[in-house]
DNA sequence: GCTCATTCCTGGTCAGACCAGTACGCTACC
DNA sequence: GGTAGCGTACTGGTCTGACCAGGAATGAGC
């Protein structure tokens, strides 16, 4: 019987399943699930042979063809990249928005708070140890870096850090290539507030780091509907933030 | 001048472009040309090695790109064929429909209108002295078996033959392709009339030979726009038989 | 502290071999 | 004469090991 179903099995998959194709489905799954993300340099060509045991004419072959869909990116003397599979909607769609326009800055607000809620929520569901480790070490960088003076720009690669470590850990492929396009082609369009209250104030949003904490200790506890809250809230100050900077343009 | 255009032509061209890519393009070409045409067995990996000056591993990358296009299919044995490419919208939109409805005979007429009438306009114009040469050959066998008896499906076959061998050497990927599958995916609903006509009359129409003359003769002198109009004509007329045996039906 | 050359790693390319399917022609049997 | 079976000569699939060429890191020399 089970004999039998084997070779059912085999009979229906195995005759157009090259090694190749094999190789492909598994690099593709990896990339899905998460464990490969967008814009990460794959183990070269050698080291997958030596992994799967295989030659590297087919690692090449599979290479190939994922190059050929999209999925893969290799640069002569410098190795081979996962694509971000977003990438060219999110081109299409807000290809060349001036980056200082109000509307944007809330559209983009707008798109955090589901991103960022959601990265916190897969982070506490999904991030191993080592990850979890990772961001206790980056948080405890940040809190002593906390009464040093910082430049705007310094302070908006802080916290870019500390949101995408989140973000890029998450083990989920849409919210890590949403993060990615998000933080990186509207840096200006989200960090531009911190400027602008800075020259203002002399002084950054009070709220950041105790809501940062919140999310953190959130997410320390494994607590994934918290620490989505919070992040949702950090955002929503923000957006009040942007609001009282522009107070004539509130709906 | 002329070095600095090269070398700029250089600099924007070569640096992404590997040996691999170009065979692809190459191939491409020869396939939109119409030198390789659909399901066309193309010549051997090694083969194709020789005649690029290239080894057999870029030939091999090249067609695992254009398999991934489905420009491409390989099968272990048999060797590598040009894709339809006109096979997949063709079989979403005419999928499984029933080949003896009038409507679809019809409709088959009517695409056979444009097909037959460009392929005999391609033909004239793009047709090497070799391949009249067939198309003179493949006449007077039919002209030979002209008054022998035949079978309903024989004649339909030579028929066939004979509109084939126009349209797959026209040198039109589009009139290729779409020849090729309107004749095979609709056998039965194009030559059933041959059929139903030779049950009712003891005879097949009696057109068809005159037509056929006609068409080739003026292929023959090279004359497009008269090959046209006599490809044109022949579906017409055909249109007609069809009505003439389906009477309560015209409207 | 910066520049430049070395070195190592990467993908790109090649040659040659063998395995495993498929097609085709030949042979031998019915 | 026709056909089943077999062998051969192809095909693509896979492996090995080598070398070339581009990029990045490192360290020596200025």
């Amino acid at each position: 019987m089970t004999e039998q179903h084997n070779e059912n099995i085999e009979r229906a998959d195995m005759p157009c399943i090259s090694k190749a194709d094999q190789l492909s489905k598994h690099i593709t799954g990896r990339i899905i699930s998460g464990q490969w993300k967008p814009g990460q340099l794959m183990a070269s060509e050698r080291q997958l042979a030596a992994e799967f045991g295989m030659s590297r004419a087919m690692v090449r072959e599979s290479v190939t063809q994922l190059v050929g869909k999209g999925v893969l990116q290799s640069r002569h003397g410098q190795g081979t990249r996962v694509c971000n599979p977003m990438a060219h909607l999110f081109d299409e769609h807000f290809g060349d928005l001036p980056q200082d326009s109000y509307e944007l800055q809330l559209a983009v607000l707008e798109m955090r708070t589901v991103i960022d809620g959601e990265a916190a929520w897969y982070f506490c569901q999904r991030a191993s140890a080592e990850e979890m480790q990772m961001l206790v070490s980056e948080f405890e960088r940040m809190e002593q870096r906390r009464h040093h003076a910082m430049t705007p720009l310094e302070r908006a690669k802080a916290d870019l850090t500390f949101h995408m470590l989140i973000a890029e850990h998450c083990h989920q492929i849409l919210i890590i290539s949403l993060a990615q396009l998000l933080y990186s082609k509207f840096f200006n369009a989200i960090y531009g507030v911190l400027g602008r209250t800075h020259r203002r104030t002399g002084a950054y949003p009070p709220h950041i780091e105790e809501q940062h904490r919140n999310i953190f200790q959130a997410i320390c506890s494994r607590d994934a509907e918290t620490a989505r809250l919070a992040a949702e809230q950090h955002i929503l100050t923000t957006r009040q933030t942007l609001e009282q900077l522009e107070p004539g343009r509130q709906s």
